[in-house]
RNA sequence: GGAGCGGUAGUUCAGUUGGUUAGAAUGCCGGCCUGUCACGCCGGAGGUCGCGGGUUCGAGUCCCGUCCGCUCCGCCA
């Protein structure tokens, strides 16, 4: 092993071009690849940049050709030599300093590897359980050292905008209180507060707030969230919030800002021009005809509503439904009548996870003709009326959901994204926003036998409808607002209410009595009663905001260093135990077998 | 809490109805090779078949349990 001595390196191994042939340079980098000819050894030398081949030819440096034989993969090299122009037709277009390579003169080997665990030359798949244990080599390849560019790229382009328009950074703390409501929290035992914990703040929403009520004004923040809840490919236990709140606004400005934001972030990491304003839908219509309020716009195949026609018809299982208050549904997949049984089948199984009890389906022949097991159970009329409703035609496929309309929605929704992806429709370039608006402000919880704020308790009624919480408080609209790509929710917000009574009516009518409220946000309350301005904000998952700028298909691969689905670290191998004198300190009293 | 898929050489995988010494590719080691770029050629080493138990004359293969990874449901205001 040996030092860098005087060597200093001149260029990334993603710089040099027959412009630079004839100059003298000098490149540090790991070994990706070893081509030894015997005589000639060729080095494909790799940093996160790129790749630079260099070359020890034995008839021009004997001495550094000698050197160069035990080299193997991922030791780190420094290399000072000349930049050639490749011979011939030798250039390799593959690489962007394919037309050079550098003549080594001075080798240093500043350390070797043992043999990698996994390849890093190759795409191939590698377990995720052996990736994150070795993490530093995973983020070593390619794919994975774009991903945290990219990462850094949004984070620049967003701080960039907001501090353009006069946003202000502001930290909040990472050991807060507890709140009711919401996500399982994360607990940190307090020590020299016996029995007492702080939480890991699930988003820094009513710091946020208590900042516009400090005349901040706009506020953002970069920010990890925390949230103790089962894991999914999209979901982490900590991840990233880019978080804003402003003064003095409504909603129309807050969206026109953020439109700027995304438009500005998606120039500045992908170079795609996007065209503000984004599509807009409300709650109702959204789930009216996608059955989510995440709807992908990618593609059409949208929901009808047949209960109407469902309600009189000859067939007992829909007319049941319809009568007792159920929906019936369906979707026209265009043109898949060719669809095989064993498709059928898989569909069906695809969607009884979801809660669907079957999947009805009729394919669409000649002359308004119905293939299809439920074909005997209606009249012409009927077929004809269905046709009709849902623009069938002659080799589509119908799709029905009878049941309540919570699980036709649930169901026809995700057979809806599943029919586009096996039919290929969904184009990860293609980015499709939309803007949910006019959300329900709460729903009633049948368990609990309450209602639960859908967006949270300090979303603001619609004006028109404030009357309404003491009589119909399911039929209050919010001032809410989501921001959906592709299916996927990247930010929602909301206009915040900032008068001590209206919270204090919401709070009551999700069934936290005025005593509770006192304890759990008493000091939020008493802010509202000291000149709290009219203020509202946004907070988008950057994580999952980049899942599909990267188009990967997890998470973790935006995540420098994520956690596997139970929640643990294989590399630091987090959580682990502590000791009984440490748990003594935090008054913790171990009740498990050492 | 529940459902599904997976765990075999360093890595990615194959392994038939339960049947001789568990294979391939790649990587690794050694030799040869002066223009390759997934260099090539020759040779070699490398396996607690996740772990524990059971059935059987015999288990990578069947059964039970368990651990780990992934996907999903519940959960995630």
């Amino acid at each position: 092993m040996e030092s860098m001595g005087k060597l200093s390196r001149t260029h990334s191994c993603n710089d040099l071009g027959v412009e630079n042939v004839g100059e003298q340079v000098t490149l540090m980098g790991w070994v990706l690849r070893r081509r030894d000819h015997g005589g000639v050894i060729f080095i494909d030398l790799r940093d996160r940049r790129g790749i630079t081949q260099v070359v020890f030819n034995p008839e021009i440096n004997p001495e550094v050709h000698t050197k160069a034989h035990q080299i193997r993969s991922e030791w780190v090299l420094a290399v000072r030599g000349k930049v050639e122009a490749r011979p011939g037709d030798m250039a390799n277009p593959k690489l962007a300093t394919g037309g050079i390579e550098i003549l080594v003169d001075e080798l240093r080997i500043l350390n070797s590897s043992e043999t990698p665990p996994f390849p890093l030359d190759e795409d191939t798949e590698v377990s995720d359980n052996l990736r994150l244990q070795y993490r530093y080599l995973d983020l070593r390849r390619p794919e994975m050292a774009q991903n945290l560019v990219m990462r850094h790229k949004a984070v620049q382009s967003v701080r960039n905008f907001l501090n353009d328009n006069e946003f202000l950074d502001v930290e909040t703390p990472m050991l807060t209180r507890s709140t009711p409501e919401g996500a399982r929290d994360y607990l940190v035992p307090s020590r020299v507060n016996a029995g007492k914990f702080y939480a890991l703040p699930q988003s820094p929403q009513l710091f946020k707030q208590l900042l516009m009520i400090a005349g901040v004004d706009r506020y953002y923040q970069i920010v990890k969230c925390f949230r103790d809840e089962d894991l999914r490919a999209d979901r982490q236990p900590e991840f990233t919030q880019i978080d804003m709140e402003l003064s003095f606004v409504d909603e129309e400005q807050i969206m026109a800002l953020n439109e700027g934001m995304v438009a500005a972030l998606f120039q500045d990491t992908l170079g795609v021009e996007l065209s503000p304003p984004f599509a807009r839908l409300t709650f109702d219509e959204s789930m009216s005809r996608f059955g989510t309020d995440r709807p992908d716009v990618r593609f059409g195949m949208e929901l009808v509503d047949l209960t109407g026609i469902a309600a009189g018809c000859g067939f007992k299982v829909f007319r049941s439904i319809a009568d007792k208050g159920g929906a019936v549904r369906a979707i026209n997949a265009k043109g898949c009548a060719s669809f095989t049984r064993k498709e059928l089948d898989l569909l069906t199984e695809y969607v009884s996870q979801f809660g669907a009890k079957g999947l009805a389906w009729v394919k669409m022949k000649a002359d308004g003709e119905w293939q299809s097991p439920i074909a005997k159970f209606f009249t012409d009329e009927e077929r004809a009326e269905i046709a009709n409703a849902t623009d069938a035609v002659e080799g589509d496929l119908l799709f029905f959901g009878a049941d309540t309309q919570k699980i036709v929605f649930q169901v026809l929704s995700e057979l809806r994204v599943e029919l586009a992806r096996r039919l290929d429709l969904l184009k990860k370039d293609d980015f499709n926003f939309v803007w949910v608006t006019d959300f329900p402000l709460v729903e009633y919880d049948e368990k609990d036998k309450r209602f639960q704020a859908l967006h949270h308790p300090f979303t603001a009624p619609k004006e028109e409808d404030i009357e309404k919480l003491d009589t119909d408080p399911a039929k209050v609209y919010s001032r809410a607002y989501d921001l959906v790509l592709n299916g996927t929710e990247i930010g929602g917000g909301s206009i915040r209410i900032h008068q001590k009574e209206l919270q204090s009516k919401v709070l009551d009518v999700l069934g936290i009595g005025a005593e509770e409220a006192n304890e759990k946000f008493g000091f939020l309350l008493r802010a509202l009663e000291l000149g709290a301005p009219p203020h509202g904000g946004l907070a988008f998952g950057l994580d999952r905001l980049l899942m599909i700028i990267t188009g990967s298909d997890s998470i973790r691969n935006v995540i420098a260093f994520p956690k596997t689905q139970r929640a643990t670290c294989p590399l630091t191998e987090a959580p682990a135990s502590v000791g009984r004198k440490q748990l003594t300190e935090l008054h913790i009293r171990p009740d498990w077998k050492e």
